[in-house]
DNA sequence: ATCACTTTGTGCATCGCTTCACAAAGGCAC
DNA sequence: GTGCCTTTGTGAAGCGATGCACAAAGTGAT
């Protein structure tokens, strides 16, 4: 049973590495408003903050758009990243849960930036519905399905309270959708073939907490028992 | 140059460990909050959406908390992760930049729940200073190493726009501040020893345009070449 | 006390990502 | 062209995380 085969121009490209070719085109922008046209593995990498190595082995993945002795040309190499990722397509997104979170991510001017354009703000609350936000008026999730296939929506944003998550993930999904951004903090189930990402602050902060505090004691406050008074 | 010796009770736990801790936690509490006693390394992966050999292998670091036969008890091993991950002291955070983001996340209910205490929000913009949000008034970012000092904070949050998180950064390292929340579309350069962790809308949204793309397409649009009409 | 059953904790093989180190490839000066 | 310099692209080693599979350890019934 053969895996995958490696070709010339191997389609299979690391999630790690994805997962850096924003940073890298981020990078790659603010040098082309800085008038530079070309540019060192070395110098991206200290400007994306990842060692140059990680850098070439990424960029390789894509194609061999270097030229050695010199560096990349970084018009062509925004323009292949930016093709890589799908972002010189349009992408229509739905945010649901027009909450303070919702209200921030629409308002948020690094959507429309790169292909993402917001098509639909959705809210089960009827005192929130027909309020005007970032240019769009808030419709009800009745309308949920509807606004989804009208709107060619292909990314959906969840941003409602956790215990309404899994439903509006479980509609959007029956509704077509394959790509979901999650804020709540909720684990959603999904079947095979959705991709669901979660961004979710109070995991990061927990985490930062660990680190602090190994900083600061060398380790948790008691090694083993629980504290008086605490019974089992 | 011994690097770390290894102990009975290894206290260097992996990352990818200490970042699915929460997770755990998480879907602890929702048990202990429906009244389950007890839990199976089988029940609790699926409620946290892992594999069970891992989460049995997650928990191992920690130390010997379960029952063989038995399972683990949801209360002892609340109390436990939380301590390892340093929930049961209290944690003063400070949030730089009251704009759309920063006033989401004041007013975001997950704060205060598990030890982390907003201690601060601070904004450069006059307009802003004086406003009331979440029942704290906002400063001024003059007063920045003061609150941080006088307030023990020792988690800042950075929501402020791109152009100004570095210099936010700097001054809080400046101020003693180890542990650091981006929101900023930036990546920060900080010295050794200052954690950063980085949440990234526009990164997440571009990492699932570039799967929703493979998905539809099998791969970019076009393989190799410019567009017409663009010039190298 | 013994046996059957359940579930943990972990050794081990494997996988994917990172990093090093260098050969290959291009530019530039003469 | 030749030689020197710079920088890419990549083979290979190293490292950490994952998941299988099972022995060890506990419960409960008889």
């Amino acid at each position: 049973m053969i895996r995958r085969i490696p070709q010339a121009r191997d389609r299979g490209i690391p999630d790690a590495t994805v997962a850096r070719l924003p940073l890298y085109l981020r990078a790659l922008n603010g040098m082309a408003e800085r008038g530079t046209a070309t540019v060192s593995s070395e110098d991206l990498a200290l400007a994306a903050g990842v060692n140059s190595a990680k850098l070439r082995k990424d960029l390789s993945h894509l194609g061999s758009y270097g030229t050695r002795g010199v560096g990349y040309d970084v018009q062509y190499l925004i323009y292949q990243i930016s093709r890589e990722l799908g972002l010189t397509q349009d992408w229509a997104v739905a945010i649901v849960g027009v909450g303070n979170l919702g209200r921030a991510l629409a308002n948020y001017g690094g959507f429309a930036s790169r292909g993402f354009r917001i098509a639909g703000l959705l809210d089960a609350d009827p005192h929130v519905v027909g309020d005007r936000i970032a240019g769009l008026v808030v419709e009800h999730t009745d309308e949920l399905e509807s606004v989804i296939q009208k709107r060619g929506v292909s990314i959906v944003v969840i941003a409602t309270p956790a215990t309404a998550a899994q439903q509006v993930c479980d509609r959007v999904i029956a509704a077509g959708v394959t790509s979901i951004l999650n804020f709540a903090p909720v684990v959603l189930a999904v079947p095979d073939g959705v991709d669901v990402r979660k961004v979710d602050l109070s995991i990061e902060l927990q985490i930062l907490a660990f680190h602090e505090q190994r900083k600061a004691n060398g380790g948790p406050i008691m090694a083993e028992e629980w504290p008086d008074g605490v019974v089992m």
